[in-house]
RNA sequence: GCGGGCGUGGCGAAAUUGGUAGACGUACCAGACUUAGGAUCUGGCGCCGCGAGGCAUGGGGGUUCGAGUCCCUCCGCCCGCACCA
């Protein structure tokens, strides 16, 4: 009987709905499983082939699990606030619970055609308020904790008013703001309510901070550093700045030691663990305090990790922001320091970091003194110096450090050794820590180990600075100024906030006429009606940072899960998910997770024990070449330039130059003017340009990629601009703008790239083009094609290309896995995707191979049936049937333990034509052979299983038990090597001795060759393995 | 620059502790059945060589009876971080 996939899939499908068979119990005798897949969230583009592929994975285990006797835990829900819908909604006036509720029907129907054993009665959404009360409710509780270092844990806010109350906060150690003034008990006790709410807000986990932010005016809205890549916005490419606003913010820092040791208690991946060890930034050290010469109220404070350098510092530099600058300036340095100031203020983050080998900066004409020589050193300003670390002070150490180094050697300020074994200082700097201390008074003739503590015990003791600990990890700003988010349940009463009633939550979020922010720039949820709590609402990480829990108990209305259900689940066995959380989501929900654990809510420190990243699933793009010359024509020179330019007088145009080796550059002149279109990134490259303009006595038109994109859509309105500016000025710099990747929409379906490697292709839909050519029927059919024009190879046929990228819609090389399901079957998708290779690569999706797997399932298939008819006899099998079903357990067993879906794909293969081979049609081998794949293909299995003669589902089968005497081997061909390399091969009894072995191989006509007659030198007898005869 | 990972046929990849490198699948070649083949079946398929044989896991070196696997070194690619004192 023919194997068709669409008569039996859909019918077991209803009947696994029907029967609750994903149902799971929250309690059981059998020991439980949970396996947890990161949940999507619901775009309007729908699934793609990518998605499925950890979820695949995850559900082959899940399965696995089960028929190993295990409770599992296999839930799936929707991250379903955020940013895109709330873009969708700003454009077409409809609720992003609208369009979301339509996005997750989508993605469920997607899901539930790949016939995932998800309990969907446990489907949680971020956006439910029955989900999200919990949220807020998490949020009240951080409001209402503090961390107490001497406890290391989290404690109430109530036991922190009493200890004030008592002792104020002398001898207090708990994590807070910097500014938290020292303040006795009678003080608290004699302050008003507000001024108490006032201060404690310098201790509760969540508070309201004036803190920089990344400020995306483009999105109308601050994003938190991991949301940030390279100055622009993640998600839409928009311009970052940094904003000093009023924000709420997660004291994130409280945990950083704890989330740190952490990692060393889970299995995750290495490269994770090193990003978030990264991230949180532990560097130890020791903070030294710098008097100011001749202003007795100040000081410099500075942390280093190298306080044995502290005899080697000739200057100092501070980071130019500080307030501090200002009052040290001496009024001769004042014009300079004022003019740097400012030039660094308006150099971009992407100019800033473009440019870090030469070295920049200022004399303050003040001077510090070294508190162990009391030599004075001149304080400089330079913005290699970071504000937002440390206390935006460095000791600089010429001879130690290579950026100080650098500095020294650019603004010629002495050098000192300070280590016996130090290398040549003219040179470079040397960071190592070898040989004893030369110059360095107290610690002279010491080593490193020696030389650290003797200088900090110095330091404690005259009260001039300590061993300190500094980590990069910032707190972590809670707000975000739009609507499409969980409103945070706080209230405003004289500009302090106040929790709402923990029996009033949720606070439902608000209907309003329109999603953006109000006329004066508040956020959307002031045009609520009646709206008198918080504007700002919670960012993407919220919800997930805790939505494991919800699964175990998802309709509770009382408690965020039930104690019994939290107790039997306790945390989560098996992750699964995308590196790209790395930062965020898996370090955020670490921080809530190690809270509710203080709170003696969630069972464990770590949510997760073991985490297995998938690899992304990539796309391949189709490109169609368009004529370079023909697209600068028509829209940059024909249309803009070329009146301004014929007013000005006559031009000659030179070729754009495409061969330089940035090749998205391009460059032409005109008699008297240079233009140049370039990454403001290549800044040498832009000296040098300008430089050849300015030689040749030219103005310079410079142009960024970014704003070439603009240029393109809006030609009118960015003309005028350079219009403007070429009247106006002598050199005009557009906006500098993200420098790869730049994706322009001309149509639909065909796009503009600008990519390193040619400004002049074309996306094209991946229905176009079909192996390298371009289906011109179809193409034509599209308005933008019809006019394009492409570039013609000598043969006469459009030049196509295509390169792997991720997959996106953008790029429109997003493969949709329904296609693939209705065409083939799900389980045939299932199993392609695994076969695809190991789960943790990334890949590019590639169609050819799935006629493989198919034409497998077609002969797994027949396995089963002689012609038409189902039929499987009860016949004894023999030694060669087991052994081919025993070693297919063994083998798919092992595999699936350690997530190489890959290679058990293969194994059911082999299986397959081994048994084909034999005619075998035999219940023994063939049933157990059912539930071996049931995980991989569970709607053949079913329908095998029932064919089988039983009523009940697979899932709920036995997994097969390995009989290792159907593995050995009476003989085995053993390989005979010859100094390690392989010259023969004999079949010999598989538990040979070695003597026997050594005569037989010995005896070999092949081997004699080799030996020509002399007795070898030695023989290695590997048992049941391989022979090895040395000459 | 720092950190993590990787490098094996035309392609996706196997090789779990050092023990017959390339399983399985694609692509390709030949044949069979066919009116036909994007169906099915059989055989071949790392490279060089008629062959014996030689050479092969990014290059070079080492340890070992034996190295894709361990060590050193160089090269290349991917990912992350990046003036973090």
């Amino acid at each position: 009987m023919e194997y068709r996939p669409s008569d039996i899939e859909p019918k077991w499908r209803n009947w696994w709905k029907k029967n609750n068979t994903y149902q799971v119990e929250n309690h059981s005798d059998k020991p439980k499983y949970y396996i947890l897949d990161m949940f999507p969230y619901p775009s309007g583009a729908g699934l793609h082939v990518g998605h499925p592929l950890g979820y695949i994975a995850s559900d082959i285990l899940a399965r696995y699990k089960r028929l190993r006797g295990f409770n599992v835990l296999h839930p799936m829900g929707f991250d379903s606030f955020g940013l895109p819908a709330e873009q969708y909604a700003i454009q077409t006036g409809q609720h992003p619970a609208v369009t979301t509720e339509q996005n997750i029907a989508r993605y469920r129907e997607q899901l539930e055609n790949i016939g995932f054993s998800f309990d969907w009665s446990r489907e949680v959404r971020t956006s439910d308020p029955g989900f999200y009360k919990w949220t807020q409710w998490i949020f009240i509780q951080l409001f209402n904790h503090y961390y107490d270092l001497d406890a290391d844990k989290a404690l109430s806010i109530e036991s922190l008013v009493k200890r004030l109350s008592a002792s104020g906060n002398a001898g207090l150690n708990a994590v807070c703001d910097d500014d938290t003034p020292p303040l006795s008990a009678d003080e608290w006790n004699t302050m008003s309510e507000p001024e108490q709410a006032q201060f404690l807000l310098h201790y509760r986990l969540t508070f309201p901070g004036e803190e920089y932010v990344n400020w995306c005016p483009a999105l109308g809205s601050v994003l938190s550093n991991d949301e940030v890549k390279d100055g622009v916005s993640e998600r839409g490419g928009h311009p970052v700045e940094r904003k000093l606003m009023k924000q709420w913010v997660m004291r994130i820092t409280a945990y950083a030691d704890r989330l740190l040791e952490g990692l060393n208690t889970v299995d995750w991946p290495e490269s994770i663990k090193e990003q978030q060890r990264n991230w949180i930034g532990k560097s130890v050290g020791a903070s030294v305090r710098f008097a100011v010469e001749g202003m007795p109220e100040q000081h410099i404070e500075v942390f280093t990790t190298r306080v044995d350098t502290i005899y080697g510092v000739t200057f100092m530099v501070l980071a130019p922001e500080l307030e501090l600058v200002k009052t040290l300036t001496t009024d001769e340095q004042r014009n300079a320091v004022e003019g740097y100031i400012k030039w660094a203020a308006s150099r971009s983050e992407i100019e800033r970091m473009a440019s870090t080998k030469k070295a920049t900066g200022v004399f303050t004409g003040a001077y510090a003194v070294n508190p162990f020589n009391n030599e004075r050193v001149p304080i400089w300003i330079a913005d290699y110096v970071l504000a937002g670390y440390g206390t935006g002070a460095v000791m600089a150490v010429p001879s130690g450090d290579q950026r100080d180094w650098t500095f020294a050697r650019e603004f010629h300020l002495p050098v000192t050794p300070i280590l016996d074994a130090q290398q040549d200082l003219d040179q470079a700097a040397d960071p190592t820590k070898e040989g004893r201390y030369i110059n360095s008074g107290l610690i002279n003739g010491m080593n490193y180990a020696e030389a650290v503590p003797t200088l900090i015990r110095w330091l404690e003791e005259k009260g001039l600075g300590a061993g300190k600990t500094q980590y990069k990890l910032r707190n972590a700003v809670f707000s975000r100024q739009r609507y499409w988010g969980e409103p945070v349940p706080a209230i405003w009463e004289d500009g302090i906030p106040r929790m709402i009633d923990t029996a009033e939550l949720p606070l439902l979020l608000p209907a309003v006429d329109k999603y953006l922010p109000t006329e004066n720039g508040e956020p959307p949820l002031a045009r609520a009606k009646g709206w008198k709590y918080e504007l700002s609402t919670m960012p993407g990480w919220a919800g997930s940072s805790w939505y494991f829990y919800r699964y175990m108990d998802p309709n509770n209305e009382q408690e965020f899960c039930s104690k019994e259900a939290i107790q039997y689940w306790q945390n989560v066995d098996f992750y699964i998910g995308g590196s790209e959380h790395a930062v965020g989501h898996l370090l955020y929900s670490r921080f809530w997770n190690h809270f509710l654990y203080d709170l003696g809510l969630a069972p464990h420190r770590e949510f997760a024990q073991k985490l297995v990243n998938q690899g992304m699933i990539q796309g391949r793009s189709n490109f169609v070449y368009r004529a370079k010359e023909r697209f600068f024509e028509e829209y940059l020179l024909i249309k803009v330039l070329q009146p301004f330019f014929s007013a000005e007088g006559p031009m000659a145009i030179a070729e754009p130059n495409f061969e330089e080796e940035i090749q998205y550059d391009f460059a032409f002149e005109t008699n008297n003017l240079a233009i140049e279109v370039t990454s403001v990134k290549q800044e040498e490259k832009i000296q040098r340009i300008r430089n050849a303009a300015r030689a040749d006595g030219k103005r310079l038109l410079l142009l960024s990629t970014e704003f070439l994109t603009e240029f393109i859509n809006q030609p009118e309105i960015v003309a005028e601009k350079v219009r403007a500016a070429l009247t106006s000025r002598e050199e005009f710099i557009a906006e500098p703008g993200r420098l790869d990747n730049v994706h322009l929409f001309v149509s639909h379906n065909l796009t503009y790239k600008y990519s390193p490697d040619s400004l002049t292709k074309l996306h094209v839909d991946v229905n176009l083009v079909d192996d390298d050519v371009l289906d011109l029927e179809k193409a034509r059919q599209t308005p933008q094609f019809a006019q394009a024009n492409f570039k013609l190879d000598a043969e006469g046929k459009y030049t196509c290309s295509w390169e792997v990228e991720k997959m996106s819609k953008s790029k429109f090389n997003v493969v949709n896995p329904d296609i693939m399901v209705a065409e083939h079957g799900a389980d045939c998708f299932r199993m392609f995707e695994m076969f695809l290779g190991p789960i943790t690569d990334a890949k590019p999706w590639n169609t050819k191979g799935i006629t493989g797997v198919s034409g497998f399932l077609r002969k797994f298939w027949g396995l089963y049936f002689d012609g038409e008819q189902f039929h499987v006899g009860d016949e004894a099998p023999d030694r060669e049937e087991w052994r081919i079903l025993h070693t297919c357990i063994k083998k798919v067993t092992d595999d699936i333990e350690r997530m190489s879906m890959n290679t058990c794909v293969s194994h059911f293969m082999i299986a397959t034509n081994d048994l084909r081979k034999l005619n075998c049609s035999k219940r023994a081998i063939l049933e157990p052979l059912a539930v071996l794949i049931a995980p991989f293909g569970p709607h053949i299995a079913e329908e095998l299983w029932h064919r089988l003669g039983h009523s009940g589902s697979v899932c709920d089968a036995a997994w097969p038990v390995l009989n290792e005497e159907y593995l050995k081997m009476d003989t085995k061909e053993f390989p005979i090597q010859i100094n390690g390399k392989l010259r023969a091969t004999i079949e010999l009894p598989t538990d040979i001795s070695a003597a026997e072995a050594e005569a037989a191989a010995l005896a070999l006509e092949q081997v004699q060759r080799w030996l020509e007659g002399l007795a070898p030198k030695k023989v290695v007898f590997v048992p049941g393995r391989m022979i090895n005869v040395v000459v």
